[in-house]
DNA sequence: GCGATGCGGTGCAAAAAATGCACCGCCCTC
DNA sequence: GAGGGCGGTGCATTTTTTGCACCGCATCGC
């Protein structure tokens, strides 16, 4: 859409924090780029940014415009799914934040699933943490958030919730893999590997030992989930990830485990939009289709799935 | 807005029906405008209007999009009010949709009182009848309505209400003027002057009418309040308005009266706005002065206004 | 202390886009 | 079947936007 070229150079100027290097992200000279800006200025009657010796800074009145801009877009793009709907040609895109966990079964299986019925609608994926989601949500720049233990700032609006217990993953020759129960107490006795703090079940993890006047102590920290999957073959450590991120890789080399309920309340996995948003048809009509399984997920996969 | 001329066109050509009656409108040639319009919907990716031989016809597309539009311009208008605001230049401008009993008193009044504190901002003033309030607001024509017993769409949300009891209206020598209490039969029995079924007045009329196996059977009908004000000094008949509406005009010529209560119900005024809408600075704290102006209206001065 | 560097902004000519004019084919009306 | 109104198009013109060269200014590094 040509009307709204303006905004794009203003957001990359955002960016950028310089005229002259929003000017070559946008293959423009740069004096264009600054005759637009200050063009729009006056005609808008307000200064957007601040003018800095070293570049340029929005201030609250190029927020609130860029605000607008963002929703604006967002509406727009909704509104051309809608016609290309009505028309039956069933495109459209969706832009999805979400946790790690999602990431190798879940989401996958979803959206080849729905692709399948819709091969003209697309996908955007974005890995975020729980934070980032919600930011993503409220800078229209994802549509929908499938998310663990959300910080549910205001604009957050849950669609649909299921209970996620964290697991304990290891070698099938890890001594705990024997157990029947597993308590919090006998995984930080063990060494074991964790995601940092910003993640939901990291969150869950220190919360619970705090209370137990223990703390979890990783041999490894890291952001990746991937990672502790895989480090776990390697040392005979134990992970944690979520039911939804496990599955069986059939040759009996990994065990899963629940940690027992009343040391460790399952978390919740989230599905949200952001608060008020009319969502383009795709995304609504995605949302359903994900609200849907986790619904069915939650019903009867559990045991099948972290069984070992 | 410079951006915004393509929809300003397509705003244009479906008001006309035709390109060429709108390029006229807009002072361009139809070629320029044919052009416009030709190459947005290649952008878009849809045909906004039906071609017909006599002219054009937005289609469903096309009313999506005009809706964004609106929206998108009204949104804009917000930003640019909030932007002047927090530069301390209190501009800004007002639109509110209302019925005709707040036009002789209690509007001016408000719109006066609040211009005296912010000078920089204006004010249309769109009468309309209940229904068409509702428009007003739906296509953002309008930020506020003010209105008499509204038809209650979908997106219409209340700011406030105050009960509003029907009055007669009639000269001093009226023989219903010594009663104390009138009665709705009363005012069926003698010639009357009444407002067309689209205003809320007569539909409560009407209503409490066939409730009594009457019938409203007006001598004069109009849709005009002013002229049912005059006519009664011209002709010895009665009228009806709602209390906010009326005021003594001090020589004591015209006197007022409720109708009683159990006859005829008070009906409703209501001050509302676009479901889920984010009012422009201005609108938003005439909304506030006016909700404020309407509870104590409603608390203390009805009986002095309404009195002989 | 003093160039060198990077910043936003400006004058002017070239390039690109939008417009006006004349005109086409079409359909309906009279 | 002639006339008028409709949307649409080729082409020259006008308007707008862009690129290039350059300015004044502040900062940083030596």
């Amino acid at each position: 859409m040509r009307h709204l070229q303006t905004f794009l150079m203003i957001e990359a100027v955002a960016r950028a924090g310089s005229m002259r290097k929003a000017a070559e992200d946008m293959n423009i000279t740069a004096s264009a780029l600054v005759r637009r800006i200050n063009r729009f200025e006056d005609e808008f009657g307000a200064e957007l940014f601040e003018r800095l010796p070293s570049g340029v800074r929005l201030n609250s009145a190029g927020e609130l415009l860029l605000h607008h801009y963002r929703a604006t877009r967002s509406d727009l793009l909704r509104v051309q799914g809608q016609v290309a709907d009505l028309s039956g040609e069933r495109r459209g895109h969706v832009s999805i934040a979400c946790s790690q966990a999602l990431l190798p079964y879940f989401l996958p299986q979803e959206i080849a699933r729905y692709r399948a019925d819709h091969p003209g609608v697309t996908f955007s994926v974005h890995v975020r943490d729980r934070a980032q989601a919600e930011q993503d949500l409220a800078s229209y720049s994802s549509d929908l958030a499938l998310v663990f233990e959300p910080v549910y700032l205001v604009d957050f609006e849950v669609l649909h919730v299921i209970p996620q217990p964290v697991h304990v993953v290891m070698r099938a020759d890890h001594p705990l893999a024997a157990r029947l129960e597993i308590r919090l107490r006998d995984c930080l006795d063990v060494p074991h590997i964790a995601p940092s703090a910003k993640f939901g079940v990291r969150h869950l993890l220190d919360f619970a030992a705090r209370r137990g006047s223990r703390r979890v102590s990783p041999v490894v920290e890291t952001e990746s989930f991937d990672m502790i999957r895989h480090y776990v073959r390697h040392e005979n450590v134990i992970g944690f990830q979520i039911g939804i991120g496990l599955r069986d890789p059939g040759d009996g080399s990994l065990v899963f485990r629940p940690i027992a309920e009343r040391d460790l309340p399952a978390g919740n996995l989230i599905l949200g939009q952001m608060r008020g948003r009319a969502l383009p048809v795709a995304s609504a009509r995605f949302a359903v289709q994900l609200a849907a399984s986790l619904k069915d997920y939650a019903a009867g996969d559990v045991v099948e799935r972290s069984g070992a």
